[in-house]
RNA sequence: UCCCCUGUAGCUCAGCUGGCAGAGCAAGUGGCUGUUAACCACUGGGUCCGUGGUUCAAAUCCGCGCGGGGGAGCCA
């Protein structure tokens, strides 16, 4: 049978032909004759106009209890509509009432409702026009994160959720286990992690780099997408404990390939969202942020500036009286910092190299000075950092005593290292929170509201 | 984890130096010959987050607790 979505109804030529529509009622008006009822169903943003002229008996005793939210079935012949912005609607002539929506309990009235309150409805919020279109918006990125690296003959590998390997340095973890810890805290006893599943402790991964490294040096360009969890306490906009993150690697590859890798990535993802996701960010545009879809067709003509650390630094120097955090050379770029770098400096995407070593990973390839890594931070207006990579240390030795220093045990890393072992190459890779990349793209303010389900700490309802 | 703001009708909020609980929207009823988040009129709707205190009197002032938001740090 049949069954076009909205979407593709609202493609159709209006010949007056009979069809069904079927949706979630987002609007009813009633005149003395007239009935309009606005139908979603989620395939586009905007809405089916069902018109019923004169309704009589069983239709316009069912258009009685049909109320915001209700789910509908509508019978009618699409015609040419002569509103506005609208090429058709349907001449409604039965409708059914598949699922009511009681006015006086469904929480979603045809009014503004606060992203906070809508936060609490999560289960809900996703028949409102924000989170429709964020939820669309999310689909066509993900399916453009895959064609950008599918096309260029990249590897999707499925790197672990669940690590034994505490070594990844990327932020507090997630433990899992099987233990009875109710069972534990009663007896006092000790924790004997023989006893656990995976008979030593393990945990969530904070990152899939450095198992992707592993494929990076066989299939040569790999990427990894997938969820990511960390532990911290961050209470923030920017921040959540469950989030996706999209890891690519790729041999032979340099700090250089890495940046134009990333930037050609970002502005492939842009680009998707412009020519795919149209309706969505004019609504963006319209109600999140204005002048959002030409700040992304900027994004995506023009080629992202490029500065080294030190380079950046001396640009803060010259205006360190505006900041509460004063930047020296050896410091870690505060928001304010990145914030003015990107909107103030560049006004736009800016990729930062060349970072002190010691304040970044042991992983990251020495630089010749002896001071500096091969890292790289891509950084966009609004939140600061939305891609943070570098070319790995490939070099045994440098590796070996980098690791030492940091204080960490070489033999944690002892298959790590490995891969400096045997047949080792020049690599590079970075990682992009999928996240906030919708929030660059979207507009959106709290990343919360760009995850159908967020986690942070004490929070994990629905 | 730290700093700041905040909690009043279903929602968004006003409520001043303490003195009878308010508005807009939503909902309900009626009206309106094509509406655009329709419009017009009327109606109903309250544990003022909780708790203890100050006071003749607390939504309002103070303490504690809980919830929400923003910023910072951690980072993607």
């Amino acid at each position: 049978m049949q069954r076009p979505t909205l979407k593709e109804i609202d493609g159709f030529e209006a010949t007056g032909q009979e069809l069904v529509a079927r949706g979630w009622v987002r609007t009813k008006r009633d005149q003395k004759t007239t009935v309009f009822l606005e139908l979603n169903d989620g395939s586009r943003l905007g809405n089916l106009q069902c018109v019923f002229d004169n309704p009589e008996g069983i239709v316009a005793a069912t258009l009685a209890r049909v109320q915001t939210g209700a789910a509908v079935t509508v019978n009618g012949n699409l015609v040419p509509s002569p509103k506005p912005g609208q090429r058709v609607e349907l001449k409604g002539s039965a409708l059914e009432l598949i699922g009511e929506a009681p006015a006086d309990e469904y929480p979603l009235q045809k009014k503004n409702t606060s992203f906070e309150f809508l936060r609490e409805k999560a289960h809900l919020r996703p028949r409102t026009n924000t989170f429709g279109a964020v939820a669309r918006v999310r689909n066509a990125m993900a399916r453009a994160v895959h064609g950008f690296f599918q096309d260029r003959g990249f590897y999707w590998v499925h790197t672990p959720i669940i690590t034994a390997s505490d070594a990844e340095g990327a932020g507090a973890m997630f433990q899992v286990t099987t233990l009875d810890l109710d069972r534990i805290a009663k007896s006092g006893g000790k924790i004997d992690y023989s006893k656990d599943f995976f008979g030593k402790p393990s945990f969530l991964t904070v990152s899939g780099q450095l198992n992707v490294e592993t494929y990076a040096q066989a299939l040569g360009s790999v990427y990894t997408f997938g969820p990511t969890f960390r532990a911290e306490n961050s209470n923030t906009t920017r921040h959540l404990s469950e989030f996706w993150m999209i890891e690519p690697e790729v041999a032979w590859n340099d700090i250089h390939d890495n940046m134009d890798l990333a930037e050609a990535f970002v502005r492939h993802l842009v680009k998707a969202a412009l020519e795919g996701c149209a309706e969505d960010l004019a609504f963006f545009d319209e109600r999140i942020q204005k002048g959002l879809v030409e700040y992304l067709a900027g994004i995506a003509a023009k080629p992202f500036e490029r500065m080294t650390y030190t380079e950046a630094v001396a640009r803060l120097e010259k205006n360190s009286g505006d900041f509460e955090f004063k930047p020296y050379w050896g410091c870690d770029l505060q928001s304010e910092h990145e914030k003015w770098l990107t909107e103030q400096v560049v006004g736009g995407p800016l990729i930062v190299t060349d970072y002190p070593r010691d304040i970044k990973a042991f992983y990251m390839k020495q630089n010749d000075d002896g001071k500096t890594v091969a890292a790289m931070d891509v950084l966009v207006p609004r939140f600061g950092e939305i891609i943070g990579g570098s070319e790995r240390e490939w070099r045994l030795p440098l590796l070996e005593r980098r690791i030492i220093e940091m204080g960490l045990k070489p033999e944690t890393y002892s298959w790590y290292l490995d891969l400096r072992r045997f047949g080792s190459t020049p690599h590079a890779g970075f990682g992009l929170g999928f996240e906030r990349l919708i929030l660059f793209v979207t507009g959106m303010q709290n990343i919360r509201d760009v995850i159908p389900f967020p986690r942070a700490p004490k929070l994990a309802d629905f």
